[in-house]
DNA sequence: TATTGATCATTGCAGATGCAACGAGTCGAT
DNA sequence: ATCGACTCGTTGCATCTGCAATGATCAATA
């Protein structure tokens, strides 16, 4: 059972780099996709599809969402916003937050790429084949365990 | 069959979303790891690995094998022998190779790390139970997939 | 041999990233 | 109402990263 004290250690059997691998591998894969289609970078790419799914929201719950820095999803919103993309109001109640939300163009622009991230899926799904299943769950598992440890209290809607 | 039509797109479902998530926060935990215990960074961490499995190899095998840029290597290289931990050398027939190996203190390093690392690959399997084995031959398949003949690669979250 | 084209490692540079402030705003207790 | 502790979004800054040269070296060919 005791597997740890092996002499020579073996990087290609090590989980978190075959991970690291798989994930550049695959975002490098989709970002060749969606940058040629909107000229959008990754983070970019993240904050409008988040705001496609959770309609408005701000800069904080896409930082705890998605497993961005603060400063890197505020930074892509200004250049989403720059580009017309997304828009960047007043919240009603407190004025601390920044509701971002898709303009019409943004909203076209993410029902483009809605369309090309869904037959990545679907090929992605092909690839794994009967594997897929046992493959989401373990990621939902890392992905919860990962969680632990930083500064957060959250308390709003978890989901 | 024809599932892409869907009007809302959902990032929660999107794999090479959630592959990329649980990519760095696997990698962030273990960094937390083995930063304290030597100091190291990920780039840093990556070719003492490499070089502990492969023995005397150059830049370019690294950068072929393990996914990184090659100046990212070669930064990484130096960075290493200025810490003693890495020796290069010339190579004996090709000069413009640099022939990459441990030092005995490098050696040392490793062997501490790697028990770390071994330490924290069970915990992963723990956590990942009865889907590891497929967890595995998921990751392969993707890696694989995303090996386009393509030369240069690197990845944003590293491990 | 001289020359051309390829390969290898390094470096310059522009842009991205993470982290720690900072100002603005909110809430509760006094 | 005011004070103090907290949260939110932005920005400064040092560092990292990716990409495109650059210089050095090798292999092949004339």
């Amino acid at each position: 059972m005791c597997r740890l004290a092996e002499m020579t250690f073996e990087l290609d059997r090590f989980l978190p780099y075959r991970l690291s691998v798989a994930a550049g591998r695959v975002s490098r894969r989709f970002a060749r996709l969606y940058e040629t289609e909107s000229g959008l970078t990754n983070p970019e790419w993240r904050v409008l599809a988040h705001l496609a799914q959770a309609g408005t929201v701000s800069v904080r719950d896409i930082h705890a969402r998605v497993d961005m820095d603060k400063s890197k999803v505020s930074r892509a919103a200004a250049r989403l916003e720059d580009a017309g993309l997304v828009r960047k109001q007043d919240h009603e109640t407190d004025r601390r937050l920044v509701a971002l939300s898709l303009t019409e163009e943004g909203a076209a622009m993410m029902a483009r790429l809605g369309a090309i991230a869904g037959a990545f899926q679907t090929e992605l799904l092909a690839e794994l084949g009967p594997s897929a299943k046992a493959f989401e769950d373990a990621l939902n598992r890392l992905s919860a365990a990962g969680n632990t440890g930083d500064d957060d209290h959250d308390d709003d809607d978890a989901a």
